[in-house]
DNA sequence: CTGCCTGCAAACGATTTGCACCAGC
DNA sequence: GCTGGTGCAAATCGTTTGCAGGCAG
């Protein structure tokens, strides 16, 4: 167990963000959270609403998706990438690494000779064989253009919803 | 316009590839890889098949879908993580990466205090204000001990389906 | 000639949305 | 009480699959 963070911190700072942000504190926001935090692998949301189901029966599927969804706005939580759920392509080629904004999900190509020779982890331990790494950087790219402290966002956040339109990423060379 | 590596001679790997893996090279394929070199971007499975679409009229969607993977597979394209397709979550806490499994998308998290001050790179020239990253370190889990070099796969490679049940991410402590 | 690949259409699973009701502030 | 959140069910989107015929080797 590794509890960086206990639960109980975690969700004084969800209350706080909730009020930061204007959003009600509810029942369900503190169920996901706490489903989600006690999880150390990366579920899927449908994992989380079977967890939330446990503890809270009765908050729904849908619920679950928004909430997340909302979690993920007040960085309290995180989307993982995931191969298996992925759905961009590129060539195979150099080592690169991507800018990835995290508001849009606009995402260009980086290079950077710095970073294409990190130390390989001691993977062995997990008993992972290990071929190849890239780095995504985490940001707001020009276009959303968000105050980092997402301090006082100009739409309001419950109205926000995730750049889904893919042909925005086909603007960068 | 940037070209590291000439389309003649990425079809002529495509074609070096598919003899070793026994697999047939057709036009379509040759088609997808292509129109996967002339974007830049990280296209969905769907905007390569219209691109596809533009210069080899009447191939199918699920051809396209089809063939990717066999790109992907014989490691001459690859699936690009994005959190706009993602669809796994984690706590937000300290900076940490994640080994994944190419096989099976098994992911497990890694904390190693040398990966944890990298340089961030000149973002500004893309315009874009960057928070944070991860890196992710791809290869092959212990369940799944892939020779790297996938020089003969146990399993046909035309009978090779990604994992795609999650549950078994469940199982990194 | 044989087997894999392709195209089509239907199936599928995950996620989103419209609407009415309920709860937080 | 007002505003936004939630639940339900239907819609949607991306992706996969079964099957018959076509093409590469």
């Amino acid at each position: 167990m590794r509890h960086r963070v206990s639960i109980a911190a975690k969700l004084e700072e969800l209350e706080r963000l909730c009020r930061e942000h204007g959003l009600p504190l509810t029942v369900q926001r503190r169920a996901v959270l706490e489903a989600l935090m006690q999880r150390h692998d990366h579920p899927t949301a449908d994992q989380v609403a079977e967890d939330v189901a446990l503890r809270l029966p009765g908050v729904s599927r849908t619920t679950v998706y928004r909430v997340l969804d909302t979690l993920v706005r007040i960085n309290i939580a995180r989307k993982v990438c995931h191969p298996g759920a992925a759905a961009r392509f590129e060539v195979e080629s150099h080592r690169h690494h991507h800018l990835v904004c995290v508001e849009c999900g606009h995402m260009i190509d980086l290079e950077d000779s710095r970073l294409d020779e990190l130390p390989f982890p001691e993977s062995e331990v997990h008993g992972f064989q290990l071929t190849d790494y890239s780095i995504q950087f985490r940001g707001t790219c020009a276009a959303c253009g968000r105050k980092s402290g997402a301090a006082k966002p100009e739409i309001p956040l419950h109205q926000r919803r995730r750049e889904r339109n893919p042909s925005q990423t086909g603007k960068n060379s």
